[in-house]
DNA sequence: AATGAATGAGATTTCATTCAT
DNA sequence: CATGAATGAAATCTCATTCAT
């Protein structure tokens, strides 16, 4: 193999890079750092100079989401949420979050499918992640629920738990699933859904 | 170690049984054939005689699972609903799942933490699993819709993805991470949830 | 499967017909108790009381061969040589030998082509029936040579190795690998080249 | 253990060396990979970097015999066979042969004994080699016949057969048994009875 | 910094043998 | 006597990690 010499910064890169493809393409089990070496076209030594082990390279890949999720969340949270619930708002911001998983799909397969099922470590970081976001849906709920704009019987935990429910299935069974998936017709029954339940129309 | 002999299939549900438990405990990748067999209390070539492989014994867990579910989802078949949603039937209905997946906490944290990530065959065995449980929803709601008793915006696919997505966190993140969840809770926030969604009550 | 009893005797030879048959089939390596139970059609406790192990079947099987050839050198003993040689009766001699083992396929396969090389104890058995010939075979040559029939350079253990090794190939390599082997042709060819060598006829 | 980098080829001959020398004292099936990798002095992996298993390592070893074994025959057919049939020729070429054995007892012991009882594969690889001796031998015997020199009546099938034999007996039960033979002896009177048989001398 | 041959702990698997029924 | 489920020692094999080059 042509020895080519990277800085350290782009090297760590390369490496992450394939190891999403390949963990994505096979799963953290099947996946050996054979997988990883090959697909990213360096050394197995290479490898052990910037990782230190199959374990670390995988927090690493929950690490990297993390702060993509982070931007995301901070993001999100700059955006001034309406006094009122406003559907289009609702759609738009259920949208933001689609987009951002159908965009980084190999990682988000990484994530969702095994973050949570190898090891105590890596479990651990997907609950600070998954916390993260549970806190400032509570939080917006709360201050909706002070203002009138949201039922008063609904518990905020609850709420969140359900929405990272749907996030989990919408992603795992329809986005990562499908080639096409129709993200608007996703977001569209999603805010149906959220707002109004399963009952007929009783809107104003 | 004593030499019992028993009849095959008490044997086979006896290392069965102790696999649901070490799995539960340890998740599949860290449980070797070795931990199966002390906690059978078994020899090792004991094992080889009722299950090819590790990876087998995961696949006949699965299948275990896949015959209770289906007995559940047979007798919630059976029970006929009621052509108007009665909050209580619902919540009933959930509730009957729910304590389902309380009483195989074991069972169930295998299969929905390791389940679709560990191999192809697993994730085919669970996804025909799901598609199952989907199939049966979809129908009930399509037969509500007929009656006009529920909102016909509703698409039953997307209400189908949802409520899996909620049974999903529901019981990850809740039933099988508290020591006593609150199942009736769960279910009243659920099915208050899934009826009107998050907009303050204008029910008749 | 059925329990059937049977004098002790009968069950053992069906054990050692079975052995022969899949050691001729698969060769010892690769027969394992259970091909042999299979073959005979007999529960594996059952074999360990006739036999204490593969190895002992195995040198059973040898010992059994052993008599029969025992008998057959016997046989031969007793039949006077002719103070000259005859080639019909040299012939005749050869051609005993051949029908011998073209008879017991199975059994002279197995014995030939394993019992030297599988374990110290079977060479031993080996080299004793080996020896047994061979001792004949010196002996007879010896008389020859004493009346002047036979060249007298001729080193009768050189020539019983001879004989050794083309009974050997001759077995192995034309009598076991042909469908219907031309025995007549073998012994006609044998005793030629035994006679005269490579040599353009030079007799009487 | 040390750890010494060798190149590829120097490795794999160096594994090659200890199995030739580990199969000859314990045989295949005694043999175990430990047993290997311990006369080889190199650690269990690395024996998986250079052979697939067991057997693979021994049709390895078969393989380095053929190689060796083909320049022999290679070197023999270049020596032009003289017109008639001269002793001393004869007996070189038998003397060749049979220095070849005894200077690659180990070697020779592994193939002689085991090659066609522990596995088809082997066996095939086994007829291949002895197909090609015995063609050469055939091909010599019908060009020495044309001339006359060769008695018309000596089928050179047959002939080769019997070659075949003595020689397997010559190693298995001479050379490999003894630990100085005289293999002056064994070529003379190898030469000897093919050329004359037992008959007394009549020679010109 | 990069390489890849070498390592060995630990996993899986086999199968001759035992022994409760 | 006969049975065949159970045993476990000993084999094979994998792969994350190390380290001489």
């Amino acid at each position: 193999m042509a020895r080519t010499i990277l800085d350290k910064e782009t090297r760590r890169q390369q490496l992450l890079d394939a190891a999403i493809r390949v963990f994505a393409r096979r799963g953290y089990l099947e996946t050996s750092i054979d997988d990883i070496i090959t697909e990213a076209d360096v050394a197995r030594g290479t490898f052990y100079l910037y990782f230190p082990g199959k374990k670390e390279i995988f927090l690493a890949v929950i690490d990297h989401y993390f702060e993509l999720l982070s931007e995301l969340v901070k993001e999100l949270m700059a955006r001034e949420w309406p006094a009122k619930l406003e559907r289009a708002r609702l759609k738009e911001h259920v949208l933001t979050w689609l987009r951002f998983f159908a965009e980084h799909r190999d990682l988000t397969k990484v994530i969702y499918r095994e973050a949570t099922s190898i090891d105590p470590e890596f479990e651990d970081r997907w609950n600070r992640l998954s916390e993260t976001v549970k806190r400032f849906l509570v939080e917006r709920v709360r201050r909706l629920q002070r203002n009138g704009v949201l039922r008063e019987t609904l518990d905020p935990r609850a709420w969140a738990l359900f929405m990272e429910g749907i996030f989990h299935t919408a992603i795992c069974n329809y986005i990562l699933q499908s080639d096409r998936p129709d993200l608007d017709w996703l977001a569209e029954q999603w805010v149906d859904f959220m707002l109004w339940g399963i009952t007929p129309e009783r809107r104003p």
